[in-house]
DNA sequence: AAGTGTTTAAAGTTCT
DNA sequence: AGAACTTTAAACACTT
């Protein structure tokens, strides 16, 4: 799967709207620098969902099952643990002390890493002192406690983790430290946790704040240093269609997106020019909308930094690479506690009248489904009909009487691990984004709704 | 004393 | 150019 140099639009014959299509889109000219979508600082928290179990926290990355694609689709075991398929995307050990081996070949095959010249696979940061991790402080931070399976850890546990993963740490200054300490005290992100009377130890506990979710829901922080939202012509014929009511029980892209003759040639074309075979692999399909999406947005951007490498985004974000390639300066550091894909794919497929299929529907037992959206698995679609945290939110949400108190619980509920494998992910620009592109009926809608 | 935590400041990078 | 953000450095206070 990689998106790799030119379409080769001057060998191929498209109309003029496919060829817009794909040229807003970014999928024909995207340079290296888009695609080096960076993980800058704290964005990659949105790939994290924060989940408040009883006071336990838990951070799971959403990236895990696009890790788990990713390595199903190359044969490759996924992961046993949450962490496991994150840090290995990102050529992270999986634990500390327990270094990931091989990294997966595959990974580096993503645009965005060809893109930028290596593949943070290729650096074994656990033995090389000489090469200084891509990764900001506070992003090893939060790997650090990440990866304690903890709720919350000492400075010293955070200390450790870095120095036992990444061996530049081990022989550089130690003023490192200072700088750890001051991203702690300095980024809201982290919350500190007081050491009890009765417990012995020097300073306290570290834990990553869940509670910016409240903000996003209350818009409090919204994207900033995007680029204007400009749809394409074409794309905002296509979204339009998307609100059409749909027949049920869609099998595949076109019978979701319910498309006329017209937008059937132009996705065709579309599908031809970039050589995605949507039928083929309803994950493509799903891979197409989305960046079709991110290409409303208008995507030409870089990201800040850069130094994360667009390595562990690009498999974060969604399905789709594309999706990657914008990320807030603010909400990045905030946003990270949300389902926002059931909260997008719920605010969509109501308002996008694609909910009459929902969940609920039957679903063929030898088929993959793109359901709201989301790239579905029909054996374990069948399975969590009735028992998916991530169902019945997406239903919950679809209740006319769910108030914001309790959307924002539904939010933070803990999910199976199971549900992050029926999740793709978006950001919370394309969610906001959406809002406002999608017409403003969607938003009233939704207002409707809370 | 050593570790921890907070605060301030400056410099650099990236984006609008 | 200015804003936003990260990194680095330093000073200081507090705790063990």
């Amino acid at each position: 799967m990689t998106y790799q140099g030119s379409l080769g639009l001057e060998e191929k014959v498209v109309s003029p709207a496919t060829k817009d299509l794909i040229e807003s889109s970014g999928f024909n000219n995207r340079s290296s620098d888009n695609m080096d979508d960076s993980l800058t600082s704290l964005h990659w928290l949105q790939e994290f969902s924060i989940l408040s179990d009883s006071g336990r926290q838990q951070v799971i990355s959403t990236s895990q099952h696009q890790s788990k694609h990713f390595e199903q689709q190359l044969g490759v075991e996924a992961p046993a643990s949450p962490l496991a398929g994150d840090f290995a995307s990102i050529g992270m050990p999986l634990t500390p002390g327990k270094p990931r081996a091989t990294a997966v070949p595959a990974l580096c095959t993503l645009p965005s890493l060809v893109a930028h010249g290596h593949c943070p696979d290729e650096v074994d940061y656990k033995t090389n002192p000489h090469i200084k991790p891509l990764y900001s402080y506070a992003t090893l931070i939060c790997m650090a406690i990440q990866a304690s399976k903890k709720s919350k850890v000492t400075l010293s546990c955070i200390y450790k983790w870095i120095t036992d993963n990444f061996c530049y740490f081990r022989h550089a200054d130690p003023n490192w430290q200072n700088s750890i300490r001051h991203n702690l005290s300095l980024n809201k992100c982290f919350i500190k946790v007081p050491r009890q009377k009765d417990e012995p130890g020097k300073g306290g506990f570290w834990k990553i704040d869940p509670e910016y979710a409240e903000h996003l829901l209350t818009g409090a922080y919204k994207k900033q240093r995007m680029p204007p939202v400009q749809i394409n012509p074409a794309l905002k014929n296509q979204l339009r269609m998307i609100s059409q009511p749909v027949i049920p029980a869609p099998t595949d892209v076109t019978d979701f997106l319910h498309v006329g003759p017209e937008s059937q040639q132009l996705l065709e074309e579309f599908e031809e020019v970039t050589g995605l075979d949507q039928n083929s692999d309803p994950h493509l399909a799903e891979t197409t909308l989305s960046d079709c999406w991110s290409a409303v947005k208008g995507s030409k951007g870089k990201q800040p930094y850069g130094h994360w490498a667009g390595s562990a985004q690009a498999l974060c974000r969604s399905s789709s690479p594309l999706l990657a390639m914008e990320e807030p300066k603010v909400l990045g550091s905030l946003m990270g506690n949300f389902d926002w894909d059931a909260l997008l794919n719920s605010a969509l497929n109501d308002d996008l009248s694609l909910n009459e299929c929902g969940p609920v529907s039957p679903i063929p037992q030898d088929q993959n489904l793109i359901v709201h959206g989301i790239h579905v698995n029909s054996l374990e679609a069948s399975v969590n009909t009735t028992e998916s945290n991530m169902l019945i939110k997406t239903q919950k949400v679809h209740d006319v009487d769910l108030d914001k108190e309790t959307f924002l619980e539904l939010l933070q509920s803990p999910c199976t691990e199971e549900d992050f494998v029926c999740m793709s992910t978006v950001n919370i620009n394309q969610l906001f984004d959406l809002g406002v592109s999608l017409s403003d009926d969607i938003d009233s809608k939704i207002e409707s709704h809370l």
